[in-house]
Parts: C-alpha cells; structure tokens; sequence
DNA sequence: CTATATCGGAGCGTTTCGCTCCGTTAGCTA
DNA sequence: TAGCTAACGGAGCGAAACGCTCCGATATAG
C-alpha cells in the first residue's frame, strides 16, 4: 500500500482537515479556560473551535488529558520568550520582552488550573529549565543596573500572572490595549532608580510552585 | 447533630447572633466569590461562615440577591476609600492610599460579577459618584506634576481591577505579601518621570461601563 | 414549663456537565 | 461512478452539582 502523503498547511484533504482542527481546538480551549477557568464545560471549547464534540474527544481522551496539553503548550511558549529575550544582547530589553510575551500569551491566565490537574513529571521540568532561564534573565538585569536590585525573578514571575488574568466580560481587543498600557506602568515600575524598597518579604520558590501539589 | 453555640464578641441573645451572622457571612461572600468567581456555590459561603443554609436564606432570599448586596456594599467601601484620598492634603500619598484601599478590599475582584447580576439604579448611582471622586483625585494628582500625565483615571481603575483579582488555589496571607509588592511596582510606574509615552489610546469610559449593561 | 424566634443541614427538583454513540460526510482507490 | 473508510457533528445518557426549601433542634423570654 502507498503510505497517504501528508498535506499540512492549507491542505485539502481529510488529514489536513484534521490537523487544522486540532489546532483551532487547542487555540479555542486556551481562549476558553483563560477567560472561564477550568470549570468552563467542554462543549464551550467546541462550539468556540467550530467542531463536534466527537472530533474533539478523538484527540484528547478526557477533559484532564486536554488541559494538561494546553498546560505543557503554554509552558514550552514561554520556555521560547524566554529563550528569545536572552537572545536579545540587551539585558533590559530582553527582559520585557519576555514578560510582553508571557502576558500577550495569557500564559499567567492559566494559573487557576493550578490543582485542578495533575502535574506530570515533564511539567515539573519544563518549569525548572524555565525557572532557570527566567532567573538568568533577571540576573542579567540586575548586573546592567536597570532592574531595580529588590525585584526577584519570582516578583516577575508574579507579575507576568496578576497581568495575565483577565474576566469572561469583556471584549477581548479593548481589554488587550488597556492590559498594554498595565504592563508599560509596571515594566516601568521595576526599572531600578531610588525609589522606596519593595515591602514585605520577597516570596519564596516553595510557595510559587507548592500550588501545583496535587491536593485537590 | 448540632453543636451548643458559640458565643462570640460581646452580644448576647439570640439577636445579638443574628446580627454577628449576618456579618459573617457577607464576609464569607466576599471571600468566597472573590476568589471563585460568581459561579461559587451558595453552601460554599455557608460553610465559610460557619452558619447554615437556612440561615444566610433567611436574610438574602436568593443568590441574586447576596450578590447584589455584595456589589453595593464593596462600591461603598471604594468611594469611602476615595473619600480619605481626597481628605489627604498630599495628592500623590491621597491617591496611592485609594489605590491601596482598593486593591487590599479586593473590590477589584468582583468584576467578573459584571453581567452576571442586574445592575440597580442604586449601584450606578454610587458608580457615578465613586467616578467623580476618582477623577478628582487623579486630576489632582496630574496637577500636582506627581502622577503622569499620560495616566488616565480609567487606567487607575483598570489598575485596581486587575491587581483585586486573585484565584482560588493560593494561601490567602502570602497571598497578598506578593500583592503588595507588585503594587509597589505599579505605583512607582505611575509616578512622573520622563519615560515613553503609555502605549494605545486611553480606556473609554463607555467601554469600562459597558460589561454591567445587563446582556446574560 | 411553654412559646417563639433563630439555627443547622438533609434532601428535593432542576440544571449542567463529561462523555459516548451513531448516523452523516467527504476524500481516496479502482 | 461506486464502494470503502476515516473523520465529522451533535443528540442524549448517567452522574454530579447547585439553588433553594423544609423541618427538627436549640436557645432565650416570660
């Protein structure tokens, strides 16, 4: 037998068909959970993507199977933003690059899933490696002198959350341009100049990733 | 089954309970749909409270209604927090208070109850009045060369919207250590300095009333 | 003690949700 | 063109969750 040729892209057959699906789901089901959270119903997702349920269930067995897909896909773009702005020679705009990056992709609005899934071993390690390269990112700042000496890569990493989250009310375009001009005050916020110190306590790696402990 | 009761603070009878209950559990509703959104279950608040069904029913006959009272009573706290902004000579320390009221009151946390109760005539009438307040206090602020001139009052309340919100997953108390923080973060970037401009069009305030229009 | 106001929470009827199942559609082969 | 089969859409099923009611228990007043 002649092994079907793969057409991708704006392909006309069946399969392509079905690869495009695949993704229009996944694009759907990150709008939907990020607006929602993780109590949004399946059929939201499909209705949003422009399919049957049953395409949607051939891919991913369960709704769990298809949040922890869109979890390990929102890691991994992150992994890249932050590998781009290392790229980038200049610390300080490496550094909101990445964070431009992480909360255009929402990537912060997926954090109520936090427990509501369980957390596989390839998760913990793209969060370490990404941990990792945040934390270089942020270093750098800090030696180039434009990250005020306070802020943490954990305050960023919290930061790239609170401003990420967004509501299921509004229109998406308006919300986006005012979540620009958020992100411009804060990003110009840590910029380092002699302001008051940060207060309390910087928080601590235990606490940002003890709410992926699966406990319910 | 029931427990003997518990007397708390100084009130005795049966009245005096009432009305420590009918605190409770309006604090319970605020932390409980704070925190997950409208779609919480009424037993939720109830067991926060640490009081029965039927007696948070005997006081809000419906959870439209809960929510309701909860809409107003927040808004109120607001304009009050605006009101001592406004006592405070200084006008930059009089806004970052109101910024700080809001944001620790969390008052910011219940939009995503937009759209999801009627609006009361009485609820935009505190809303026009809190309005008012606001923009006097920024508009002091700009006028004292303390707050950047290309911050709108809207953002501000953009600002407090998006740093109220919180999710459901995390330890209250550290929390808000890293709420603080961020906030710190913001504030500073809303000071005046020359920095580039806000990118986008300022927020309108059509769009930010829109989402309490009753559509759903 | 009796009367009464308030309390807690089990349970009812309804709605919502995750998921399955099956009839339909559309590309491939000959 | 006809037949085969992989992929599709969505109605509907069983279970779970939710809003709300109802009633027995409890605490105070007289």
């Amino acid at each position: 037998m002649n092994e079907p040729r793969r057409r991708i892209g704006g392909g006309r057959g069946r399969q392509a068909e079905a690869e495009r699906n695949d993704h229009l789901v996944l694009e759907a089901a990150r709008d939907v959970f990020a607006t929602q959270g993780a109590g949004a119903p399946i059929a939201a997702v499909a209705e949003r993507a422009g399919v049957g349920m049953g395409t949607l269930y051939r891919r991913y067995g369960s709704k769990a199977a298809l949040l922890q897909r869109l979890c390990v896909l929102a890691m991994e773009e992150a992994t890249a933003a932050a590998e781009e702005g290392l790229a980038d020679d200049d610390p300080w705009s490496g550094l909101s690059h990445y964070v431009r990056r992480c909360v255009a992709m929402r990537s912060g609005a997926l954090a109520p899933l936090a427990g509501k899934i369980d957390t596989t071993p390839e998760m913990w390690e793209l969060a370490r490696r990404g941990g990792g390269l945040i934390d270089e990112l942020v270093a750098r700042a800090h030696r180039s002198g434009e990250l005020r000496p306070d802020a943490t890569a954990l305050d960023v990493a919290y930061l790239v959350e609170q401003l990420g989250r967004r509501s299921a009310t509004e229109p998406a375009d308006q919300e986006d341009d005012v979540r620009l001009r958020l992100l411009a005050i804060a990003l110009d916020g840590l910029r380092a100049r002699d302001a008051e110190p940060l207060p309390g306590v910087p928080p601590s790696r235990e606490d940002y990733e003890s709410r992926w402990d699966t406990a319910g």
